[in-house]
RNA sequence: GGGCGGUUCGUAUAGCGGCAAUUACUCGUGGCUGUAGACCACGCGGCCUUUGGCCUUCGGGGGUUCGAGUCCCUCACCGCCCA
Protein backbone atom coordinates (compact mmCIF):
# COMPACT_ATOMS: atom_id res chain seq x y z
CA UNK A 1 0.00 0.00 0.00
CA UNK A 2 2.49 2.16 0.68
CA UNK A 3 6.43 2.89 0.04
CA UNK A 4 8.64 1.21 2.98
CA UNK A 5 8.75 4.31 5.32
CA UNK A 6 11.98 6.35 6.00
CA UNK A 7 14.04 6.69 9.56
CA UNK A 8 12.55 10.37 9.42
CA UNK A 9 9.29 9.56 8.67
CA UNK A 10 9.01 7.59 11.74
CA UNK A 11 11.12 9.40 14.11
CA UNK A 12 8.82 12.70 13.26
CA UNK A 13 6.02 10.87 13.91
CA UNK A 14 7.16 9.95 17.92
CA UNK A 15 8.25 13.11 18.60
CA UNK A 16 5.37 14.92 18.07
CA UNK A 17 2.65 12.57 19.64
CA UNK A 18 4.68 10.01 21.69
CA UNK A 19 5.92 9.91 24.74
CA UNK A 20 7.72 6.73 25.66
CA UNK A 21 8.39 3.97 23.43
CA UNK A 22 8.72 0.59 25.16
CA UNK A 23 11.12 -1.64 24.62
CA UNK A 24 12.92 1.37 23.25
CA UNK A 25 12.69 3.45 20.44
CA UNK A 26 15.09 2.55 18.60
CA UNK A 27 13.27 -1.10 18.11
CA UNK A 28 10.44 0.49 17.40
CA UNK A 29 11.70 1.95 14.41
CA UNK A 30 13.85 -0.84 13.30
CA UNK A 31 10.26 -2.79 13.45
CA UNK A 32 8.70 0.30 11.75
CA UNK A 33 10.46 0.35 8.88
CA UNK A 34 11.43 -3.30 7.86
CA UNK A 35 8.78 -3.23 5.33
CA UNK A 36 6.63 -5.69 6.92
CA UNK A 37 3.56 -4.36 7.60
CA UNK A 38 2.91 -4.79 11.80
CA UNK A 39 -0.64 -4.91 13.59
CA UNK A 40 -1.59 -2.37 16.14
CA UNK A 41 -4.35 -1.44 18.54
CA UNK A 42 -6.14 0.89 20.24
CA UNK A 43 -8.16 0.21 22.72
CA UNK A 44 -11.20 2.26 23.69
CA UNK A 45 -13.99 1.38 25.96
CA UNK A 46 -16.99 2.78 25.44
CA UNK A 47 -18.36 4.11 28.70
CA UNK A 48 -19.57 7.04 27.17
CA UNK A 49 -21.13 8.80 24.03
CA UNK A 50 -18.34 11.76 23.30
CA UNK A 51 -14.60 10.81 22.15
CA UNK A 52 -12.88 14.28 23.07
CA UNK A 53 -10.05 16.24 22.06
CA UNK A 54 -7.98 13.91 24.83
CA UNK A 55 -8.37 11.13 22.81
CA UNK A 56 -7.48 12.45 19.44
CA UNK A 57 -3.67 11.79 20.04
CA UNK A 58 -3.88 8.49 19.79
CA UNK A 59 -6.09 8.49 16.72
CA UNK A 60 -3.73 10.44 14.66
CA UNK A 61 -0.51 8.35 15.58
CA UNK A 62 -2.73 5.22 13.96
CA UNK A 63 -3.55 7.32 11.16
CA UNK A 64 0.28 7.49 10.78
CA UNK A 65 0.83 4.24 10.76
CA UNK A 66 -2.20 2.83 8.39
CA UNK A 67 -0.25 5.44 5.99
CA UNK A 68 3.36 4.09 7.05
CA UNK A 69 1.29 0.56 5.62
CA UNK A 70 0.47 -0.93 8.81
CA UNK A 71 -2.76 -2.56 10.06
CA UNK A 72 -4.87 -1.16 12.93
CA UNK A 73 -7.38 -2.50 14.97
CA UNK A 74 -9.76 -0.51 17.15
CA UNK A 75 -10.88 -2.60 19.90
CA UNK A 76 -14.07 -1.84 21.61
CA UNK A 77 -13.85 -3.00 24.93
CA UNK A 78 -17.49 -3.79 25.12
CA UNK A 79 -16.62 -6.32 27.70
CA UNK A 80 -14.16 -4.39 29.84
CA UNK A 81 -16.43 -1.67 29.48
CA UNK A 82 -18.63 -4.09 31.75
CA UNK A 83 -16.10 -3.93 34.59
CA UNK A 84 -14.90 -0.22 34.51
CA UNK A 85 -13.66 1.73 36.63
CA UNK A 86 -15.68 2.06 39.62
CA UNK A 87 -14.26 5.66 42.20
CA UNK A 88 -17.35 5.88 44.37
CA UNK A 89 -19.46 3.75 46.55
CA UNK A 90 -22.52 3.91 44.58
CA UNK A 91 -20.74 2.94 40.90
CA UNK A 92 -19.43 0.03 41.78
CA UNK A 93 -22.67 -1.57 41.56
CA UNK A 94 -23.65 0.60 38.36
CA UNK A 95 -23.39 -2.08 35.39
CA UNK A 96 -23.77 -0.48 31.98
CA UNK A 97 -26.26 -2.32 29.82
CA UNK A 98 -25.49 -3.70 26.86
CA UNK A 99 -27.70 -1.51 24.86
CA UNK A 100 -26.26 1.53 26.15
CA UNK A 101 -22.50 0.33 25.00
CA UNK A 102 -23.94 -0.47 22.06
CA UNK A 103 -25.21 2.88 21.40
CA UNK A 104 -21.71 4.32 22.66
CA UNK A 105 -20.00 2.10 20.31
CA UNK A 106 -21.61 3.57 17.42
CA UNK A 107 -20.89 7.30 17.94
CA UNK A 108 -17.57 6.18 19.01
CA UNK A 109 -17.07 4.79 15.38
CA UNK A 110 -18.77 7.79 13.74
CA UNK A 111 -16.39 10.21 15.44
CA UNK A 112 -13.45 8.13 14.74
CA UNK A 113 -14.42 8.30 10.96
CA UNK A 114 -13.79 11.75 11.32
CA UNK A 115 -9.97 11.57 11.76
CA UNK A 116 -9.40 7.73 10.33
CA UNK A 117 -11.10 7.04 7.08
CA UNK A 118 -13.83 4.34 7.11
CA UNK A 119 -12.01 1.68 6.10
CA UNK A 120 -8.51 2.09 6.98
CA UNK A 121 -9.18 -0.31 10.11
CA UNK A 122 -10.36 -3.02 11.43
CA UNK A 123 -13.35 -3.00 14.64
CA UNK A 124 -13.04 -5.58 16.86
CA UNK A 125 -14.67 -6.29 20.17
CA UNK A 126 -13.00 -7.55 22.74
CA UNK A 127 -16.00 -10.07 24.09
CA UNK A 128 -15.32 -11.68 21.34
CA UNK A 129 -13.31 -13.97 23.62
CA UNK A 130 -13.31 -12.67 27.01
CA UNK A 131 -16.73 -13.32 27.43
CA UNK A 132 -15.71 -17.15 26.33
CA UNK A 133 -12.92 -17.44 28.02
CA UNK A 134 -13.19 -20.71 31.14
CA UNK A 135 -12.20 -20.61 34.83
CA UNK A 136 -9.16 -22.89 33.42
CA UNK A 137 -7.88 -20.33 30.88
CA UNK A 138 -8.04 -17.51 33.27
CA UNK A 139 -6.11 -19.29 35.71
CA UNK A 140 -3.57 -20.31 33.43
CA UNK A 141 -3.08 -16.37 32.28
CA UNK A 142 -3.47 -15.32 36.08
CA UNK A 143 -0.26 -17.25 36.51
CA UNK A 144 1.78 -14.90 34.38
CA UNK A 145 0.76 -11.91 36.87
CA UNK A 146 1.74 -10.84 40.24
CA UNK A 147 -0.06 -9.22 43.21
CA UNK A 148 2.75 -7.30 43.71
CA UNK A 149 2.95 -6.35 40.22
CA UNK A 150 -0.94 -5.27 39.70
CA UNK A 151 -0.81 -3.45 43.22
CA UNK A 152 1.65 -0.66 42.07
CA UNK A 153 -0.94 0.38 40.36
CA UNK A 154 -1.57 4.24 40.74
CA UNK A 155 -5.14 3.87 41.08
CA UNK A 156 -5.08 0.73 43.81
CA UNK A 157 -2.56 2.33 45.77
CA UNK A 158 -4.92 5.22 46.35
CA UNK A 159 -7.37 3.32 47.06
CA UNK A 160 -5.70 1.32 49.50
CA UNK A 161 -4.74 4.37 50.99
CA UNK A 162 -7.86 5.71 51.46
CA UNK A 163 -9.73 2.52 52.86
CA UNK A 164 -11.82 1.87 49.39
CA UNK A 165 -12.81 -1.39 48.14
CA UNK A 166 -11.13 -2.82 45.35
CA UNK A 167 -12.79 -5.74 44.20
CA UNK A 168 -11.43 -8.85 42.99
CA UNK A 169 -12.91 -8.03 39.49
CA UNK A 170 -11.25 -4.65 39.36
CA UNK A 171 -7.98 -6.28 39.89
CA UNK A 172 -8.46 -8.60 37.05
CA UNK A 173 -9.22 -5.74 34.90
CA UNK A 174 -5.29 -5.63 33.91
CA UNK A 175 -5.49 -9.27 33.11
CA UNK A 176 -8.38 -8.69 30.80
CA UNK A 177 -6.68 -5.75 29.11
CA UNK A 178 -3.19 -7.65 29.03
CA UNK A 179 -4.89 -10.64 26.97
CA UNK A 180 -7.16 -8.56 24.24
CA UNK A 181 -3.00 -8.17 22.94
CA UNK A 182 -2.18 -12.04 22.87
CA UNK A 183 -5.74 -12.47 21.68
CA UNK A 184 -5.57 -9.91 18.50
CA UNK A 185 -1.73 -11.65 18.48
CA UNK A 186 -1.14 -8.11 17.69
CA UNK A 187 1.91 -6.62 17.46
CA UNK A 188 2.15 -3.39 19.20
CA UNK A 189 -0.44 -1.00 21.12
CA UNK A 190 -1.21 2.56 21.39
CA UNK A 191 -2.47 4.44 24.37
CA UNK A 192 -2.10 7.36 26.54
CA UNK A 193 0.63 7.39 29.44
CA UNK A 194 -2.40 6.77 32.10
CA UNK A 195 -2.50 2.91 30.04
CA UNK A 196 0.89 2.11 30.40
CA UNK A 197 0.74 -0.15 33.01
CA UNK A 198 -2.62 -2.04 30.86
CA UNK A 199 -0.47 -1.98 27.75
CA UNK A 200 2.69 -3.86 29.38
CA UNK A 201 0.90 -6.09 31.22
CA UNK A 202 -0.44 -6.95 27.56
CA UNK A 203 3.26 -6.75 26.50
CA UNK A 204 4.62 -9.00 29.27
CA UNK A 205 1.59 -11.77 28.21
CA UNK A 206 2.29 -11.86 25.07
CA UNK A 207 5.84 -12.32 25.53
CA UNK A 208 4.86 -15.23 27.96
CA UNK A 209 2.54 -16.97 25.86
CA UNK A 210 3.23 -15.81 22.31
CA UNK A 211 7.14 -15.40 22.70
CA UNK A 212 6.93 -12.54 20.91
CA UNK A 213 7.81 -8.72 21.68
CA UNK A 214 4.81 -6.34 21.42
CA UNK A 215 5.33 -2.65 21.19
CA UNK A 216 3.85 -0.36 23.43
CA UNK A 217 3.52 3.18 22.20
CA UNK A 218 2.16 5.80 24.87
CA UNK A 219 1.22 9.05 23.58
CA UNK A 220 1.34 12.35 25.18
CA UNK A 221 -1.57 13.37 27.16
CA UNK A 222 -3.34 16.60 26.98
CA UNK A 223 -1.55 18.40 30.02
CA UNK A 224 -1.64 22.18 30.86
CA UNK A 225 1.96 22.23 31.00
CA UNK A 226 1.51 25.37 33.97
CA UNK A 227 -0.94 23.42 36.11
CA UNK A 228 -0.18 19.86 34.62
CA UNK A 229 -3.79 18.75 34.99
CA UNK A 230 -5.66 17.77 32.23
CA UNK A 231 -7.64 19.94 29.35
CA UNK A 232 -10.31 17.70 28.70
CA UNK A 233 -12.09 17.25 31.74
CA UNK A 234 -14.86 14.98 31.39
CA UNK A 235 -15.73 15.40 34.93
CA UNK A 236 -15.55 19.01 35.10
CA UNK A 237 -17.92 19.38 32.32
CA UNK A 238 -15.24 21.13 30.11
CA UNK A 239 -14.44 19.50 27.24
CA UNK A 240 -14.20 20.06 23.38
CA UNK A 241 -15.83 17.19 21.63
CA UNK A 242 -15.72 15.83 18.35
CA UNK A 243 -19.51 15.72 18.13
CA UNK A 244 -20.14 19.55 18.71
CA UNK A 245 -21.02 21.63 16.21
CA UNK A 246 -18.18 23.60 14.04
CA UNK A 247 -19.52 27.22 16.19
CA UNK A 248 -19.71 24.86 19.41
CA UNK A 249 -16.11 23.65 19.06
CA UNK A 250 -14.82 27.00 17.89
CA UNK A 251 -16.18 29.01 21.43
CA UNK A 252 -15.07 25.77 23.85
CA UNK A 253 -12.08 25.98 22.50
CA UNK A 254 -11.91 29.54 23.30
CA UNK A 255 -12.64 28.95 26.37
CA UNK A 256 -10.14 27.03 27.22
CA UNK A 257 -6.98 28.45 29.16
CA UNK A 258 -4.34 29.90 27.12
CA UNK A 259 -2.28 27.99 28.30
CA UNK A 260 -3.75 24.88 25.60
CA UNK A 261 -2.93 26.40 22.77
CA UNK A 262 0.07 24.41 22.18
CA UNK A 263 -0.49 21.56 23.55
CA UNK A 264 -3.60 21.43 21.47
CA UNK A 265 -2.49 22.36 17.84
CA UNK A 266 1.17 19.71 19.23
CA UNK A 267 -0.95 17.01 20.19
CA UNK A 268 -4.50 17.40 18.85
CA UNK A 269 -4.07 18.76 15.14
CA UNK A 270 -1.49 18.47 12.16
CA UNK A 271 -0.41 21.39 11.60
CA UNK A 272 3.32 21.95 10.87
CA UNK A 273 5.80 21.91 13.72
CA UNK A 274 6.87 25.24 11.73
CA UNK A 275 3.99 27.00 11.94
CA UNK A 276 3.63 25.35 16.23
CA UNK A 277 7.18 27.25 16.85
CA UNK A 278 5.75 30.27 15.21
CA UNK A 279 3.02 30.66 17.35
CA UNK A 280 4.69 30.06 20.51
CA UNK A 281 7.43 32.16 19.01
CA UNK A 282 4.49 34.82 18.41
CA UNK A 283 3.29 34.08 22.23
CA UNK A 284 6.61 34.81 23.75
CA UNK A 285 6.97 38.25 22.12
CA UNK A 286 3.68 39.14 23.86
CA UNK A 287 1.21 39.09 20.78
CA UNK A 288 -2.19 39.20 22.84
CA UNK A 289 -2.45 35.60 23.05
CA UNK A 290 -6.64 35.86 22.09
CA UNK A 291 -5.59 35.80 18.65
CA UNK A 292 -3.47 32.87 18.87
CA UNK A 293 -6.10 31.41 20.37
CA UNK A 294 -8.36 32.15 17.63
CA UNK A 295 -5.86 30.63 15.22
CA UNK A 296 -5.80 27.44 17.21
CA UNK A 297 -9.67 27.22 17.90
CA UNK A 298 -9.77 27.93 13.78
CA UNK A 299 -7.46 25.30 13.02
CA UNK A 300 -9.48 22.67 14.90
CA UNK A 301 -13.08 23.39 13.41
CA UNK A 302 -10.83 23.35 9.65
CA UNK A 303 -9.57 19.72 10.74
CA UNK A 304 -13.07 18.31 11.03
CA UNK A 305 -15.45 20.71 9.29
CA UNK A 306 -13.73 22.38 6.46
CA UNK A 307 -12.17 25.81 5.99
CA UNK A 308 -15.09 27.46 4.75
CA UNK A 309 -17.09 26.35 8.11
CA UNK A 310 -14.13 26.97 10.22
CA UNK A 311 -13.96 30.59 8.89
CA UNK A 312 -17.92 31.09 9.33
CA UNK A 313 -17.14 30.16 13.47
CA UNK A 314 -14.77 33.22 13.92
CA UNK A 315 -16.72 35.25 12.28
CA UNK A 316 -20.04 34.09 14.19
CA UNK A 317 -17.66 34.04 17.41
CA UNK A 318 -16.35 37.76 17.20
CA UNK A 319 -20.34 38.57 16.22
CA UNK A 320 -21.62 37.34 19.31
CA UNK A 321 -18.85 37.27 21.97
CA UNK A 322 -16.35 40.38 20.90
CA UNK A 323 -18.80 42.24 19.45
CA UNK A 324 -21.98 41.17 21.83
CA UNK A 325 -24.26 40.72 18.75
CA UNK A 326 -26.52 37.25 17.76
CA UNK A 327 -25.64 34.84 16.69
CA UNK A 328 -26.42 32.98 13.26
CA UNK A 329 -28.70 30.23 13.54
CA UNK A 330 -30.69 31.06 16.86
CA UNK A 331 -33.43 28.64 17.90
CA UNK A 332 -36.72 29.62 17.75
CA UNK A 333 -39.45 28.57 19.70
CA UNK A 334 -42.50 28.53 18.73
CA UNK A 335 -45.91 29.13 20.33
CA UNK A 336 -44.50 30.52 23.21
CA UNK A 337 -45.55 33.99 23.02
CA UNK A 338 -47.98 35.33 26.03
CA UNK A 339 -45.98 33.06 28.33
CA UNK A 340 -44.03 34.81 31.51
CA UNK A 341 -40.43 34.93 31.05
CA UNK A 342 -40.16 32.27 33.79
CA UNK A 343 -42.26 29.99 32.38
CA UNK A 344 -40.72 30.69 28.83
CA UNK A 345 -37.26 29.44 30.27
CA UNK A 346 -38.18 26.98 32.33
CA UNK A 347 -40.52 25.39 29.78
CA UNK A 348 -38.10 25.21 27.35
CA UNK A 349 -35.60 23.50 29.62
CA UNK A 350 -33.26 26.48 30.08
CA UNK A 351 -33.40 25.53 33.69
CA UNK A 352 -33.69 22.97 35.70
CA UNK A 353 -36.10 24.72 38.05
CA UNK A 354 -38.36 27.66 37.86
CA UNK A 355 -36.77 28.93 41.14
CA UNK A 356 -33.49 28.64 38.79
CA UNK A 357 -34.78 30.67 36.44
CA UNK A 358 -35.92 33.24 38.75
CA UNK A 359 -32.36 33.60 40.37
CA UNK A 360 -30.95 33.80 36.44
CA UNK A 361 -33.31 36.57 35.84
CA UNK A 362 -32.62 38.43 39.99
CA UNK A 363 -29.13 38.02 38.51
CA UNK A 364 -29.54 39.84 35.47
CA UNK A 365 -28.45 36.99 33.45
CA UNK A 366 -31.81 37.18 31.25
CA UNK A 367 -32.04 39.91 28.37
CA UNK A 368 -34.68 40.30 25.68
CA UNK A 369 -33.87 42.48 23.10
CA UNK A 370 -31.01 43.68 24.82
CA UNK A 371 -32.46 44.51 27.63
CA UNK A 372 -31.78 43.22 30.77
CA UNK A 373 -34.74 41.51 32.51
CA UNK A 374 -36.25 42.77 36.20
CA UNK A 375 -39.64 41.37 36.27
CA UNK A 376 -40.18 37.80 35.99
CA UNK A 377 -43.70 38.16 35.22
CA UNK A 378 -43.41 40.00 31.88
CA UNK A 379 -44.04 38.25 29.09
CA UNK A 380 -43.10 36.96 25.79
CA UNK A 381 -43.72 38.40 22.34
CA UNK A 382 -43.35 37.18 18.63
CA UNK A 383 -40.07 38.43 17.19
CA UNK A 384 -38.44 39.29 20.39
CA UNK A 385 -35.19 37.63 21.22
CA UNK A 386 -34.01 36.27 24.56
CA UNK A 387 -30.49 35.62 26.09
CA UNK A 388 -30.08 33.30 28.56
CA UNK A 389 -26.63 33.95 30.29
CA UNK A 390 -24.09 34.81 28.01
CA UNK A 391 -23.77 32.21 25.62
CA UNK A 392 -28.12 30.95 24.77
CA UNK A 393 -29.68 32.65 22.60
CA UNK A 394 -33.57 31.75 21.65
CA UNK A 395 -36.07 33.78 19.41
CA UNK A 396 -39.94 33.26 19.88
CA UNK A 397 -41.77 32.99 16.73
CA UNK A 398 -45.33 32.47 15.99
C1' G B 1 -17.69 -16.06 63.03
C1' G B 2 -16.09 -11.83 66.49
C1' G B 3 -14.73 -6.55 67.63
C1' C B 4 -14.71 -1.50 66.13
C1' G B 5 -15.92 2.49 62.70
C1' G B 6 -18.76 4.46 58.68
C1' U B 7 -23.34 5.70 55.17
C1' U B 8 -25.27 13.88 54.84
C1' C B 9 -26.35 18.36 48.17
C1' G B 10 -22.03 15.94 41.65
C1' U B 11 -17.37 14.92 44.70
C1' A B 12 -15.05 15.55 49.33
C1' U B 13 -16.26 17.21 54.25
C1' A B 14 -19.02 19.83 59.28
C1' G B 15 -22.97 19.05 62.04
C1' C B 16 -23.26 18.97 72.40
C1' G B 17 -31.62 16.98 70.29
C1' G B 18 -34.43 23.00 68.04
C1' C B 19 -31.16 24.71 60.66
C1' A B 20 -32.85 23.38 54.38
C1' A B 21 -28.14 21.74 57.51
C1' U B 22 -20.99 23.60 57.50
C1' U B 23 -16.71 24.06 54.51
C1' A B 24 -13.85 23.10 49.91
C1' C B 25 -13.90 21.86 44.77
C1' U B 26 -17.03 21.65 40.57
C1' C B 27 -21.13 24.31 38.60
C1' G B 28 -24.42 28.95 37.39
C1' U B 29 -24.99 34.42 37.03
C1' G B 30 -22.80 39.21 37.32
C1' G B 31 -18.23 42.43 37.42
C1' C B 32 -13.33 42.98 35.39
C1' U B 33 -10.92 41.48 30.67
C1' G B 34 -8.67 39.66 25.30
C1' U B 35 -13.68 35.02 24.47
C1' A B 36 -11.45 33.19 28.48
C1' G B 37 -8.25 31.84 32.69
C1' A B 38 -6.83 34.27 37.23
C1' C B 39 -9.37 37.69 40.52
C1' C B 40 -13.86 39.88 43.01
C1' A B 41 -19.32 39.55 44.23
C1' C B 42 -23.62 36.71 44.49
C1' G B 43 -26.17 32.06 43.94
C1' C B 44 -26.52 26.64 44.12
C1' G B 45 -33.47 21.17 47.37
C1' G B 46 -38.49 22.65 45.53
C1' C B 47 -42.79 25.95 45.31
C1' C B 48 -44.99 30.76 46.32
C1' U B 49 -48.45 36.44 46.81
C1' U B 50 -40.18 36.36 48.66
C1' U B 51 -37.42 41.79 54.60
C1' G B 52 -41.50 36.44 54.68
C1' G B 53 -44.28 31.70 54.11
C1' C B 54 -45.06 26.55 52.85
C1' C B 55 -43.36 21.57 51.28
C1' U B 56 -39.62 17.63 50.82
C1' U B 57 -34.50 16.05 52.36
C1' C B 58 -29.24 13.75 55.68
C1' G B 59 -28.80 4.66 53.46
C1' G B 60 -34.14 1.75 54.56
C1' G B 61 -37.75 0.74 58.42
C1' G B 62 -39.41 1.30 63.44
C1' G B 63 -39.10 3.83 68.34
C1' U B 64 -38.04 7.74 72.35
C1' U B 65 -39.26 13.19 72.33
C1' C B 66 -43.20 19.10 72.12
C1' G B 67 -39.11 18.57 68.58
C1' A B 68 -34.27 13.79 65.64
C1' G B 69 -28.60 13.71 60.42
C1' U B 70 -28.11 14.26 65.74
C1' C B 71 -30.54 9.34 71.01
C1' C B 72 -32.39 3.90 70.93
C1' C B 73 -33.70 -0.70 68.08
C1' U B 74 -33.47 -3.15 63.52
C1' C B 75 -32.26 -4.13 58.36
C1' A B 76 -29.02 -3.14 54.13
C1' C B 77 -24.42 -1.71 52.27
C1' C B 78 -19.13 -0.33 53.03
C1' G B 79 -14.28 -0.13 55.58
C1' C B 80 -10.57 -1.72 59.18
C1' C B 81 -8.79 -5.36 62.69
C1' C B 82 -8.95 -10.45 64.83
C1' A B 83 -10.27 -15.61 63.73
Amino acid sequence: MSEIPTKSQIEELFGRYVDTIFPSLEKAVELLSSGKPLTFYLGIDPTGPDIHLGHTTNLLVLKKLIKLGHKVILLMGDFTAQTGDPTGKDSTRKVLDNEQVLKNMETYLDQVNKILEKDSYVVRHNSEWLAGLTFAEIRKLARHITVQQTITRDMFQKRLAEGKAITLEEFLYPLMQGYDSVAMAVDGEIGGTDQTFNMMMGRDLVGAILGKEKIVITTRLLEDPETKKKIMNKSEGSYVSLNDSANEMFGKAMALSDSAILPILTYCTEVSLEKVNDLAERLKNGENPKVLKEEMAKELVKMYYGPEPAEAAVENFTKVFSKGGLPDDILELANCAGQSIVDLIFNNKLALSRSEAKRLIEQGGVKIDEQTVSDWDQTVKVGEVIKIGARRFVKVVS
